[in-house]
DNA sequence: AGGTCACCATACGGTGGCGTATGCTGAGTG
DNA sequence: CACTCAGCATACGCCACCGTATGGTGACCT
């Protein structure tokens, strides 16, 4: 089938840009990884440039729906679902981590790149307001808390790539306790 | 002047690198920015590893000592020093933001650039907790929030990188007095 | 049985970058 | 004035990777 070998290229694409960021991203070494050759990657693919593209899209398409469908999932009160949506963001899960790490910075030197996770951003912090408003605060400030906890996402996601510490429990219940005093 | 050379190469290193990350340090391009060919590079260090030691070591020198300095420059109580702080550390400087994040990536495949990271990241908290305890806050909870306080700077700074929102004064201080509450 | 096509291998030319070898030049020194 | 040496140029071999061209193979269809 044609999809299932597109969708092993994506899978490999994923674990190298994990890995090793973009710069990991490289035919060859994809192909060996997968144990064929690039005269298959370039059956499915125009070029490089075209894997790199469809990865960007199916991240972006997970990306969209997974955190609407997670907050509707559980928690009644927006106070419950804001802790649970902060918790099930900030867990530590190294290779997703990586991967939305890795296509921060690919942003910084790609406009495809910056615009994906531009989308993806906006959706989320646009999430996050809403609740932050359900739960009493007004419009601008509940807009403005809501960037200063995204910013503390990213920030958790980043220094733990660097070795910095996994944010505690404790310490993410803190921060929200802090944003909606 | 032998010395003078090499910090032209370290220089136009670090310009390379906020403007491509790692990856963009690379000799002959490096050259090709000086004016000279990769003749000259060789000259001055062992190879490309060395180029990458030696700006690791430098941007560790230099950010070790401007922290602290630029604390204790101005202001007198802990929470004008923390305001000042963190208004200095999270200003928008494209050049150096740009830097920083490189490094923090590069701390991603390189254990030379994790371990200064790491020493710089260690430092600075360290640095943000004395003042927090300077404020009055129990010595676990001024190392949580110092921490916190951390990575929203590291989010401000990578989210900018990626096309995010830049904090705006009032965002900062809001933030500051949350911390402090 | 013959044809078609998805899927992959092989071989090739081209490019960009690393590191080395070697030669040139001009400024300082005895 | 001859020597030395820092500083750079030039030219080379090597490697990793990109993309193309072309051929092979097995499944499936008719």
């Amino acid at each position: 089938m044609r999809s299932l070998s597109q969708d092993a290229w994506l899978t490999a694409g994923f674990a190298a840009l994990a890995e090793r960021g973009v710069e990991g991203l490289r035919v060859e070494p994809l192909a060996e990884r997968l144990g064929v050759t690039k005269g298959s990657f370039y059956h499915h693919f125009a070029n490089r440039r075209a894997l790199h593209e469809a990865m960007l899209d199916a991240w972006e398409r997970r990306g969209s729906t997974e955190i609407i469908d997670d907050v509707d999932a559980a928690a009644c009160t927006p106070v419950e679902r804001l802790r649970h949506l902060t918790h099930r963001a900030m867990r530590a899960e190294p290779t997703n981590d990586a991967i939305e790490n890795a296509i921060r910075v690919w942003a910084g030197t790609d406009d495809v790149a910056a615009a994906a996770i531009r989308r993806v951003d906006e959706r989320r912090v646009e999430c996050t307001t809403a609740l932050l408003r359900a739960t009493g605060l007004s419009p601008a400030r509940a807009r403005r808390r809501a960037q200063l906890l995204y910013r503390l996402l990213i920030g958790e996601f980043v220094w733990r790539g660097s070795g910095g510490p996994t944010a505690t429990r404790a310490q993410i219940d803190e921060a929200v306790d802090l944003l909606l005093a």
